[in-house]
DNA sequence: CTGCTTATAAGGCAAGCGTCTAATAAGGAG
DNA sequence: CTCCTTATTAGACGCTTGCCTTATAAGCAG
């Protein structure tokens, strides 16, 4: 084929749409190269927009981060709440669900899972980063406690917020090793291993 | 005062304890700067060396990374196996000493702590990172069963697999919740939670 | 004390990054 | 159809990094 004249692409797209490519590259950078990888030029090369654009957007390549953070906490506290509050009425089956949609691809996938580490890392140098993590840590144990209270009681129960940070820490816990290796502790176990902390935590 | 004339300080140290310097500076660096800001001049700076000694020493930056996680895990191991093996007789104290062990300043203190974070995250892009987590984890895993196996069985026992993964998950979750805000769950507090979960998961 | 090994420092180089600025064109308003 | 706003690109600048090469001196062998 004759050679076009590199013709730039130049589509113009709404800010809002393009805000949102940016986040998603930002995602997708960080979990495919790390925090190292992930820098600004190499986000907008993944956007397929050009290195300037950053800037119109955003401050700077950190503050996407930051607001890419942001938008992942409340993407998923969302989702999470969409995959539970339905079944409220039965707290068992909830819980399921919860666990379910913790493990789901969407936010456990080998896309974004490795994008939650460098905020974690973040969140413990950078105080604007260890305020997003705080209000999602405490907004998501909400959630969480308000499933678990519908539940029944056991005889020998814990007291409620040793429960809840004991479930939670399996969560975290089988969330890191399925990040690691997902062979060695696929999906379904882990949210098998979820259900059963949860029985052994709460009821039987 | 007058300026001294700058003369470098160049005392010669024995390879291993330049190897070893520049692996403490490693840690520092990336407990401090997350990998971002840990490059092999960084390194060099923290340790008081100039930038070409660590390529007389190590490949590359990289090369460093790999060693400094490699013996990162080899001193835990050794430190976890030191605290909790002499109790083995007493496998309810033993297992008590292991907790209070990973979550003692050497493993979980502010200076260390970040620098996990950004190994767990190198295992997943880089296939020799992850050689080491694996290790790492195998024989962790090994070593907590080691101490369980002695506990008195319930009545209503889960698969010791699943109790193992289980305990292991709660280990793993609360050292990350102490890793987030130690304020919001301090070290006092994670170990009693792993005790009590010990104690829910194995006897009572 | 002299000389050889080698630990250490320091400088140069290309590449990549973040920031800023200027030029261009897309697409709606009139 | 024309003009004006602004989304978008592209280039320049200074800085830092990793790598490599060369020069220096520390400390042991003789």
């Amino acid at each position: 084929m004759a050679s076009a004249p590199a013709v730039p692409r130049r589509r113009r797209a709404s800010p809002l749409a393009r805000r949102a490519d940016l986040v998603a590259a930002t995602v997708s950078c960080l979990a495919r190269l790390g925090a190292r990888g992930t820098t600004g030029r190499e986000i907008c090369r993944q956007a397929g927009v050009s290195h300037g654009l950053l800037r119109h957007y955003f401050r700077n390549p950190d503050n996407l981060l930051l607001e890419t953070y942001e938008q992942l906490c409340e993407d998923m506290l969302a989702q999470l709440e969409a995959a539970a509050l339905p079944f409220a009425a039965e707290p068992r089956e909830a819980l399921h669900r919860y666990f379910v949609a913790v493990f789901s691809d969407d936010w456990a996938g080998p896309d974004i899972i490795g994008a939650w580490m460098v905020f974690w890392q973040q969140a413990r140098s950078r105080a604007d980063f260890a305020v997003v993590s705080d209000s999602f840590n405490m907004r998501q144990r909400a959630l969480l406690e308000r499933l678990v209270a519908r539940l029944p009681a056991r005889a020998d129960a814990l007291p409620m917020a040793d429960a809840i940070a004991l479930l939670s820490a399996v969560l975290d816990g089988l969330w890191i090793e399925f990040y690691l290796s997902d062979q060695r502790t696929p999906r379904e176990r882990c949210i098998a291993l979820c259900d059963a902390a949860a029985r052994r935590l709460f009821s039987d």
